[in-house]
DNA sequence: TTACCATATGGACTCGAGTCCACATTCATG
DNA sequence: CATGAATGTGGACTCGAGTCCATATGGTAA
């Protein structure tokens, strides 16, 4: 690989006149700029990022710690942040981090990276502690609880979304209506739960705990989906809506139903949360509140791009709209 | 961030002597270790990999450019690829990288990438050139033709995956199988194609072009093999059977066929390729040849680093065997 | 003519860690 | 006791690019 000093040798010139032109500062005669720009030009020189970085203090690059790559929503997300990212000539490293292997959180203090973007469960930032980290890195997360992490983050309005469809389920006549989300420690940090609850109480229903299933957040998020509308089936407790707190619970639903013979929308509607790709694609196709997903990764290379770069350091928390995309999963009560 | 001046101070000893303790070689008195090793854990000293990557000219990173998260097939590879190199120090960064994003190319050839590994479709192989890319940094891909790229590559053998699974639907009785796959500019190129039609010429069955369905190599692989059958089963083509060219297609068959009304595995039998997560999810349960996707990960990682330890120049090309995975999509002619 | 400023270029130091070499010790062996 | 090997430590240079400062030339205004 050819250095700056290769090129400053062939164009006759010192390695301090090459970095001129390179960085287009300083005064360099417009024939001694042509020598250079020939002399990088056949070498094939491209500058070294590693000695820049050192002598920078900055490298141009961010690490990505997501726990599940197989999650479809993170894949939009990832996208957006990948789009921002690159097109202020930052790259970024991703991290498939577990709780088993925070081995790794080591590697990224390395000064390889001038920040972290967090896109994982509650679970795994808690154990890692982001507020401790934040101290040494900059730092942002994307989070779905109604909480202050303490750092820099991006949140969608869970409790509004999970509350407007649960409204517009009641508002189609539904009665019987299932809650189908994950549990938390403490239910009023449970921002989608919490939307179902006060959306039902508003019109004055009861929350009958037959029809609240929980499910463990784990990774086969459709299977648990699919086993816990059966198991309702099951012990036949009549309902004719399905609230999921996530698309893949949804079309989990959706499979149980479709199993059983039921029909979508005409004898239970079902509507999900997040619309993944997958959404579209179901039949019938699922109606769900669309997060906007590479929105969220654009804020997020924002919020840590304005660290790196002004230093900020009052945690900011960016909060992004939603809306409801209406498909053919729902209906109104047959009566 | 403490440096190891700064430990050294501390531990009023050398910079040499820090770098000894820290990598464990030459001489150090076990007192001074301790010493050492202290200030390091008082300052929260850790060492910075880029002023060791410009000295060691080895940064313990590579690049893996892809094209489309959204394809669940890249996921297990891609765990796999993390795997490997998070197991042996390296970490990765992550390209995804379309025709027009190009650009990037240069930014890969910073000197802050070890090796690049390319998980992208043929056609963006071509347009990158990568044995010139080869020429000036370690390089291997994963490919799905049955041609010699030219670099160290991974591939699955597609021929005998796709012959395998016709010959299995013959055996079953089917004779009108529809082939559902991508069109390449040259068939014999096309490893899946030439293995559907050889399985049937070796059975005297004649290749019927209104069974022959090409689609697009696009993103949105479920729609679009949703669509060929719908327009397959509008113009009233028969046919017992359905080989996908991958689970995608093969799943927006089921939809299309499930549309219809055509009982999965009763009138038509559908079988897929790669066993990806949402095989198994499907009602009915997809039938499919499973592709050893992390296996592939993992010799692809292992192929980078014997270039990058080894400095092998000869490209060498690893063919992992496959296996039919029976479910649930595919069963006997009924008469 | 002198003074000053814009233009143009190179020297030398720096970023943080690795490493060769020089220089002290200490210890065992002939 | 002398010699050499094993042990222990630090100085100085290096990796490749950025940048401050010194220097040189040309031009213009006082």
């Amino acid at each position: 690989m050819a250095t700056r000093v290769d090129v400053a040798k062939r164009a006759g010139v010192s390695p301090t006149t090459v970095s001129r032109v390179l960085n287009d500062n300083g005064y360099v005669a417009q024939d001694v700029r042509e020598r250079v720009l020939k002399a990088i030009e056949e070498l094939q020189y491209v500058p070294n990022r590693v000695a820049r970085s050192l002598k920078m203090k900055r490298c141009g690059q961010f690490a990505c710690v997501i726990s599940s790559l197989s999650n479809p929503f993170y894949h939009e997300v990832l996208m957006g942040i990948e789009d921002a990212a690159l097109q202020r000539g930052y790259t970024f490293s991703l991290y498939n981090m577990t709780q088993e292997k925070q081995g790794y959180m080591k590697l990224i203090l390395e000064g390889f990276y001038d920040g972290l973007v967090f896109l994982t469960p509650y679970e795994l930032m808690k154990v890692v502690d982001l507020v401790d980290l934040a101290k040494r890195i900059p730092l942002c997360a994307y989070q779905d609880r109604s909480i202050d992490l303490g750092v820099h983050a991006v949140a969608v309005d869970l409790y509004t979304a999970m509350k407007r469809n649960v409204q517009y389920l009641i508002g189609l006549g539904h009665r019987r209506i299932v809650f189908l989300g994950y549990e938390f420690e403490r239910a009023e940090e449970n921002p989608r739960y919490m939307g179902y609850v006060d959306a039902m109480h508003e019109h004055g229903l009861e929350i009958d705990p037959a029809l609240v299933q929980f499910v463990p957040n784990l990774k086969d998020t459709l299977t648990l989906g699919r086993q816990r509308i059966l198991e309702v089936l099951n012990r036949s407790i009549s309902f004719t809506a399905v609230a999921a707190s996530n698309d893949l619970l949804a079309v989990g639903a959706m499979r149980a139903l479709t199993e059983w013979g039921v029909n979508i929308p005409n004898d239970v509607s079902v509507i999900g949360i997040d619309d993944v790709e997958m959404a579209n694609m179901v039949t019938p196709a699922l109606t769900t509140t669309r997060i906007p997903k590479s929105d969220i990764g654009n804020e997020l290379v924002r919020l840590l791009l304005d660290q790196v770069d002004r230093g900020l350091d009052i945690p900011e928390n960016v909060s992004l709209p939603t809306e409801i995309i209406y498909r053919e999963s729902t209906g109104p009560v047959k009566s």
